[in-house]
DNA sequence: CTGTCCATGTAAGGCGTTACATGATTGT
DNA sequence: ACAATCATGTAACGCCTTACATGGACAG
C-alpha cells in the first residue's frame, strides 16, 4: 500500500510527528499522493503494530504529550523492497472523462463550460507545480543531489502531462465549435 | 458519485441487465472508470430505492430470473443536472510516482527498472486504446454522429497524455543514464 | 467432460473522507 | 478578542476490491 510507504520514505529522512509527516505531505507529493490527517494517525498506529515504525513519546508540562515516530530496521527493509518492486497497472478514474462520454446528451455550451472548466482545474495545478520547481530550483543550484533530482521528476511529470492534457482540450474546443466531428490520430497529430 | 451517473448514463441509452451493464462497462469507458460487478449490483439497488432506476423482472422457467433496469424520469434529470455540472479538481493518486520521489534512496539499476515497467505498462495501455480507436474509426465511416464524437474523445485524451508521459519518461532514461540531474523546464521543452 | 458464458447476488475487508473533540501558544 | 498554528486522536460513513456462492446452457 502506497501511503503507508510513502510515510516510511518520509521518516527514512528523519524522525517526526504526525503532525508534522501531514505538513511534508501537504508540501510535496499531495499533487500524486494526499493524504490527510486522520489517515496519518492511523496509518501511523498500523505501521508500529508491524513493527516497521517506533514512537519516541515526548511529555511536555504545559502541552499535550508528542509523539516523535522514526522507522525501525525491518521498517528500511520493508519499504527498500517496495521501493524496488515495480507495481502492476494500476487503476485509474477521471470522473471528468465520463461526462465528455454522455457528451452526446448535452448541448454544446454545455460541454463546452464542462472543458473550460477542466482546462482551469488543470492550468490551477500548473501554477502550482510551477512554483514548486523554483523553488526546487534554487535548491538545486545551491546543492544539486542525485535525491533532489528524483524528487524534481514526478513534479515535471505533472507539468508535462497537465500541458499536454491542455494543449489537446483546446484542440477538442476547435473541432467542437468548427462542428468537425471527424477522428483524429493524436500521436501523429502530436508533434507538430 | 461518478458510478451510479455512468450506469444512468448507460442505461439512459437503453435498458439493461447488471450483467450486460459490466459487459458495456468493460468495453467502454474501464480505462476511465473501471467497475466490476458487485459494486455495479449493489449501484442498482441504491439508484433503484433513490426512484433513478426501475427494473423488470423477466421469469424463466429453467433459467434464474432476469432482472432488465430502465431510467426513470427522475433519473433522467439527475443524469442531465450530473453531467452538465463542471466537477471540482479531482485528487490524483500514482502510486509510481511515489516510488520515483524517493527513488534517492534506490541504485540507477532499480531506478531504470522501475522506468522501463512503466513504459510497458503505458504502451500496453495505449495498444488497447488504439485498438479501440480503430473500431470506433469504423463505426465512424458508417455512421459519424456528434454521439460517437464525444464516446471517442476520452480514448484520444488517454492516448495522448500516455504518450507525452511515454516520451518523457524515455527522456528521464536518458538523464539518468547521462548523471545530468539539472532540471528541465518540461513545458519549453515540450515542442520539438 | 471441462471450461466459458449467462445472470444473480452476499460478505468481509481495506482505504479514504468528513466531522468531531481537545487545548495551549502565538500572531494581528 | 480572534484566528491560526501546534499536536493529538476517534467515529462514522462511503466506495472499491476480493472472494464466495449458485446453477443452467453450450461449445470444443
Amino acid at each position: 500500500m502506497s501511503l503507508s510507504h510513502a510515510i516510511l520514505g518520509f521518516l527514512s529522512l528523519k524522525p517526526m510527528t504526525g503532525y508534522d509527516l501531514k505538513k511534508v505531505f501537504d508540501r510535496s507529493v499531495r499533487h500524486f499522493w494526499p493524504a490527510n490527517q486522520s489517515q496519518i494517525y492511523r496509518t501511523l498506529s498500523e505501521l508500529r503494530s508491524e513493527g516497521f515504525v517506533e514512537q519516541e513519546v515526548v511529555e511536555r508540562e504545559d502541552r499535550l504529550d508528542m509523539k516523535i515516530y522514526s522507522i525501525t530496521d525491518p521498517g528500511q527493509q520493508e519499504l527498500n523492497l517496495w521501493l524496488s518492486t515495480p507495481l502492476p497497472e494500476q487503476d485509474y478514474r477521471e470522473a471528468f472523462l465520463i461526462q465528455i462520454y454522455f457528451g452526446g446528451k448535452l448541448t454544446d455550451t454545455d460541454v463546452i463550460t464542462l472543458i473550460k472548466h477542466e482546462i482551469k482545474n488543470l492550468q490551477s495545478a500548473n501554477e502550482q507545480y510551477t512554483a514548486m520547481l523554483g523553488l526546487y530550483r534554487g535548491k538545486m543550484q545551491q546543492n544539486p543531489t542525485r535525491e533532489l533530482f528524483f524528487s524534481v521528476i514526478p513534479l515535471e511529470y505533472g507539468l508535462t502531462s497537465n500541458q499536454s492534457a491542455l494543449n489537446w482540450l483546446n484542440k477538442v474546443l476547435d473541432r467542437i465549435e468548427t462542428g468537425d466531428y471527424s477522428i483524429i490520430d493524436p500521436i501523429k497529430s502530436e508533434p507538430e
